[in-house]
RNA sequence: GGCCCCUUCGUCUAGUGGUCUAGGACACCGGCCUUUCACGCCGGCAACACGGGUUCGAGUCCCGUAGGGGUCACCA
């Protein structure tokens, strides 16, 4: 049996970190099997602007790595992929459980429901349809018709018994028919509902396991009712524990956003974002840039590798040390048998934690092409690139070793990028390094000439000026290395001292320490 | 509330009756390295929800309790 997955995704307009789990975990499983995974689009609901809905999500997958043998945009054999465009598979299927009896017309108003709801709710008791509306033959429905009803279709569901089925990842799983409902599957507009959809489309695109999440669990026994009625050949259902809220077990939603803020880790992931958004000059619209959607973390330049490698772990282990996958290791190694059953909560310092070393591991050349787009957008490089752009790039990227830990942060070092009278001066660190600091003024002024007199302007030989330099004065080393780190960066942090005069070449320096030392002495 | 699911360090997890004085990772706290920051290195803190069984022996099996969660639509 081929092995055949599916994400069923609605377009909401955005890529859910959770639905990425579920996506992800679908298409490692199809992949492990040598199958297929679909993209199948939920649009029953929807009306208008399923394409502008649905780009985003596609976007997002495209960005992962995650990508679709058959669906939207890519096609395939049991084309269209939208349930909007599927009525008509959804009307047979309607009309065979209505033949077969596993169905009938309802002709109650959702009022008189409603009414049978509440008075069973009032008296404490589980609400069962009465049926009393039902039309089972022509005459009865002619009958409701003349009263001036209309219909829907209802599953009629067993009310004796139970469901025993076995889930790939719970076990076994027992459901008492008595508790289940008779759903509607069909709408007085004859538009069709999601279980109804799901179980034809699932048969009709022949997927072997429905790898969902655990808040599906409750309507697999109506879709297997369903799937039997009609015949079909039931597939093996894994349902995965959902993904939690940072510091709950509440399952994550976008809807929240406000509460997570609360949480500090959340939080500050979001502040760390939109540092690097502002200096995008992007809209940082709440709906879109935060940390439960995928969009976020490639606005801002994480990794996909990173954020894959995290989500794999959010309810699946391979055992009790391995943590790092590759994408070829996370197909090799994923099972259903080692996903968890216990939801896994959010955790965004380990999605942080994973993607520095994801970054650390980065190849310096990979580094510089994440890099480059983000400084490109801000304005500090034209595109295309001037053509010494990439060993700039390079040397900078390399001083920067490890402080780049995601791609925006390059933007945290504009001061190699912007021209030397635009460098903005951090006031409370000059002050503290230069302005106020005893003898740095005059021990500024003379490292100046050493540095103008240096014929080689390289990191090492630097170095060895400098501390000559620091002996001969009887110095302590930190009494000049801040003073020049300030007056060539305006900051007092950065990377290596040395490296950073290098990178920008002596006129660059001297102008600046020029600058810097003007700006004090006035 | 009914039904269903779940329960090991703060978090993600390893653990399938003895090797568990419970292992790893992230976070946190010390220390080292160091021109700042970051990295790195060393060390530390920290968990089997509770109560009964079964067994020579239980984190591991059974029952109960508690807690948490999901779901109960002409949503998906």
């Amino acid at each position: 049996m081929t092995v055949r997955t599916r994400f069923a995704p609605s377009p909401t307009g955005y890529l859910h970190i959770g639905g990425v789990r579920t996506a992800l975990f679908n298409w490692l499983y199809a992949k492990a099997h040598g199958g297929q995974f679909l993209l199948r689009v939920d649009d029953t609901d929807q009306q208008r602007n399923v394409d502008a809905a649905l780009q985003p999500i596609l976007d997002g997958f495209r960005w992962l790595g995650i990508d679709w043998d058959e669906g939207p945009e890519v096609g395939g054999p049991h084309a269209p992929y939208y349930q909007s465009q599927r009525g008509d598979k959804y009307q047979s299927a309607v009309e065979a459980l209505l033949i077969s009896g596993a169905a009938y017309r309802d002709f109650a108003t959702t009022d008189e429901i409603q009414a049978e709801r509440e008075s069973a709710h009032q008296a404490g008791k589980q609400f069962t349809y009465s049926r009393r509306w039902m039309a089972e033959t022509e005459e009865e429905a002619a009958a409701f018709i003349s009263e001036g009803r209309q219909a829907v279709v209802r599953l009629k569901m067993p009310r004796t018994g139970e469901l025993i089925h076995h889930d790939l990842i719970r076990g076994e799983v027992r459901f008492p028919w008595a508790n289940e409902q008779d759903h509607v599957i069909q709408r007085v507009d004859k538009t069709c509902l999601y279980h109804l959809a799901s179980v034809v489309d699932d048969a009709d695109m022949q997927i072997s396991h429905v790898i969902r999440a655990e808040e599906h669990l409750s309507n697999t026994p109506r879709q297997i009712f369903i799937a039997q009625s009609l015949g079909f050949l039931l597939p093996e259902y894994a349902h995965l524990p959902y993904v939690a809220e940072p510091g709950s077990k509440h399952k994550l939603s976008k809807r929240k956003l406000d509460k997570y803020l609360k949480n500090k880790d959340f939080a500050e992931l979001k502040a760390h974002g939109e540092r690097i958004a502002e200096r995008l000059h992007l809209a940082v619209d709440s709906e879109v840039f935060n940390p439960v959607i995928v969009d976020f973390y490639q606005q801002i330049g994480f990794l996909p590798d990173a954020i894959l490698n995290y989500l794999l772990l959010l309810g699946w282990s391979l055992d009790d040390k391995t943590e790092e996958f590759t994408r070829d290791e996370m197909i090799e190694h994923f099972s259903l048998e080692r996903v968890n059953k216990a939801p896994a909560s959010f955790d965004p310092q380990k999605l942080v934690a994973f993607q520095d070393r994801a970054m650390q591991k980065l190849p310096l050349k990979q580094k510089v092409a994440k890099v480059l787009p983000f400084l490109q957008t801000a304005g500090y490089i034209d595109n295309p690139p001037p053509c010494d752009t990439g060993p700039y790039l390079s040397q900078i990227c390399e001083a920067a070793g490890d402080r780049i830990k995601i791609a925006g942060d390059i933007l945290d070092y504009e001061d190699f990028f912007i021209a030397d009278e635009k460098l903005q001066y951090d006031e409370k660190t000059l002050g503290k390094r230069l302005r106020n600091a005893v003898n740095a003024v005059q021990l500024l002024t003379e490292f100046r000439e050493r540095l103008a007199s240096v014929k080689a302007f390289d990191a090492a030989t630097l170095e060895v000026k400098l501390k000559e330099f620091v002996a001969e004065k009887e110095i302590k080393i930190g009494e000049i290395v801040h003073a020049v780190r300030v007056a060539v960066t305006g900051k007092a942090v950065g990377f290596g001292l040395f490296e950073t005069l290098a990178i920008l070449g002596r006129e660059r320096c001297l102008a600046r320490i020029d600058r810097a030392l003007q700006k004090v002495k006035s």
